[in-house]
DNA sequence: GAAAGTATCGTTACCGCTAACGGAAAATGC
DNA sequence: GCATTTTCCGTTAGCGGTAACGATACTTTC
């Protein structure tokens, strides 16, 4: 049996609350019994028991996190920078992940809750913010990741998704390309701010926006290569061929760049290609992929340290926390001759030291 | 406030411990009684308070994890496929990262413990087993994940990494390749059996492993590009250029891949190249890389049956189980004459279904 | 030197739930 | 018909902590 307060209070011949008081750092106690207390807690080896402790104090330092998809390079590192602030602060995370699903969602935000977490994180997949009701009368205080609700008034950390589609097609129109199509995502906020960025940017070179020129998709996360594959396929047949494709994340991006090979175009130079994410691999691909990098880590620490606000003093009004993402070009969306000067392209990638 | 049995109790005009019977499915409780807990139950939408039920009962239906690296695709692939396992059995998740660090690794075990979790899964990087003690007289069961120490009787679920390197290297060999070289990873067991397997196929072949034809490494899971990258340069100095390498994982092998081509050689004709992980991205890399698949999602489906049962009804014997690797040919070690017939390389990559 | 403050420690009650046992009414045995 | 078992529900006593308030002894104040 591990060791409890009562046996450290029988040993020093103290009441049990004061070895808690010690413990706390409670100002009501002598510097001797304290030291005499810490003496004894170090030679047994004692933790308090944090059930115990967050049934009595309401607090459990746990936060919940619900993800779509573990497996997702974004929410992977996503979960790690956020693990990384809360290891510092005594915090620990419970994990859950949705599948996509909004019934599991549902479930799982239920559950986590009923673990009396100090705060919850959603990457939610709802289609509306039907599925919030139980969130929201809870008293809970919790954090929209990834995924915005505009119409629910809640803390939200994330990319900046428009700055994201805009960034995107100006790099692709500042290399002279003029038909930009986009391989859109899901129509989740990342998805829709993406392309209306997108969108924005081309209406502001003043060029028109044919409707097949934009792929709209659903299932764009597991089975990325797939969609983006087809989706290029599609645009290669229409009439009027694109010169360059912004692709909703970098799977899509392969998948697409896989279809375009295929037919013996060549990229960049009949059509350039920039993807979102900028995987690990980015650099080692068939053709090096230009992507958006949505600095994931400074998300994670971002939304690690609005978590911990929110613990501490209940902050009453919605924080919204929009990273700016940064694009790193490679081979996809470079001329060769440009390509030729980059030396160490692995130096190019951010990497977050959390 | 949350609902409490209490307030259901007082509803219904039982005493509390009643309604908790009903939802404990314990049977000496009428069957009406329970239905009209349960229709209340509903109505109310409650759910038990983990924290008071794990104090009370000694079960929290929470078991840990921790892994030296949540961004590594390995674990990332492992915790879902666990996660998976264990939603399906109302268990939840408690995540830890060591970071690669012994000194964390053994700061989480402990406070991971004192959130009284029913089980813990380690994948350890502690170089001796010296870091175990604590977790040993706990009698909270854990399992070791992925790297073994031999002379711990605990209980294991991991690759068959003895059969990975004897996979790998016996594919190279049957390529009609003889100067296999080895880039080597940790001095974990699972570093450590690769390396073996290796070895030994080799050695059955009447072939001789020269002391320069395997690189060791100490860091290969963080920077493994440049690990393999380094020590690619290393064998191409070496006198007899080796015509084939066994890379300890996928990262490392396209570090290796990006060191021989800008050599000029050729892949795989001069040199050919099997890495280990299978990656989501090795289809689509420069050189398609052929990799030793882990069955990772196998991996985290066994380690959540394995982990039911040990809380369920404490096996005491130690249970060890290996999950045999498979093989999965890619460019980098196939003629390309034979690769021509691949149509649809993705489908070769078995997705585990959680 | 009594009132008032201050430092230090303890008592009581409870957080929400469960284990273990207790007890009364209904069903059963002979 | 009475003892015995079964069925069903409740009481008591915690799990290991914390909050809020008391209760001492020791200083300080004027």
């Amino acid at each position: 049996m591990a060791v409890r307060l009562k046996d450290i209070a029988r040993d020093l011949g103290v009441s049990l609350i004061t070895v808690s008081k010690a413990l706390r750092g409670r100002d009501d106690i002598s510097e001797e019994t304290r030291q005499r207390v810490l003496k004894r807690v170090a030679e047994l080896d004692y933790r308090p028991n944090m059930l115990a402790r967050g049934l009595a104090s309401g607090k459990t330092y746990i936060v919940g996190l619900i993800v779509p998809d573990l497996l997702h390079p974004f929410f992977a590192e996503f979960a790690k920078a956020l693990n990384g602030v809360l290891r510092h602060n005594n915090y620990g995370l419970i994990l859950a992940s949705s599948e996509e699903d909004p019934k599991i969602e549902q479930q799982e935000i239920r559950t986590v809750l009923a673990r009396g977490v100090d705060a919850l994180l959603i990457a939610s997949c709802q289609p509306t913010l039907q599925g919030f009701y139980g969130v929201e009368d809870q008293r809970t205080p919790f954090i929209l990741i990834d995924r915005d609700f505009p119409h629910l008034r809640a803390h939200f950390v994330g990319t900046d998704d428009y700055a994201a589609g805009r960034i995107a097609t100006e790099h692709l129109l500042s290399t002279g390309k003029r038909k930009v199509a986009h391989i859109a995502g899901p129509d989740f906020t990342s998805g829709a701010d993406r392309r209306r960025g997108y969108a924005d940017s081309l209406r502001e070179h003043g060029l028109t926006i044919r409707e097949s020129s934009v792929i709209a998709n659903s299932r764009v996360e597991e089975l990325g290569e797939q969609v983006g594959y087809e989706g290029m396929r599609q645009l290669l047949r229409a009439k009027s061929r694109p010169d360059a494709v912004f692709c909703y994340n970098d799977l899509t991006a392969i998948g697409a760049i896989q279809a375009t090979l295929e037919t013996g175009l060549s990229i960049p130079g009949d059509i350039a290609f920039v993807g979102c994410g900028n995987v690990r691999y980015s650099d080692y691909l068939r053709v090096p992929l230009s992507s958006i990098d949505q600095q994931t880590g400074v998300l994670g620490h971002h939304a690690g340290k609005l978590t911990l606000e929110l613990v501490e003093n209940r902050t009453a009004s919605p924080r919204q926390i929009r990273v700016k993402p940064t694009l790193v070009v490679r081979a996809s969306s470079m001329s060769p001759e440009k390509a030729r000067k980059v030396e160490k392209p692995s130096k190019k990638r951010p990497r977050p030291q959390s």
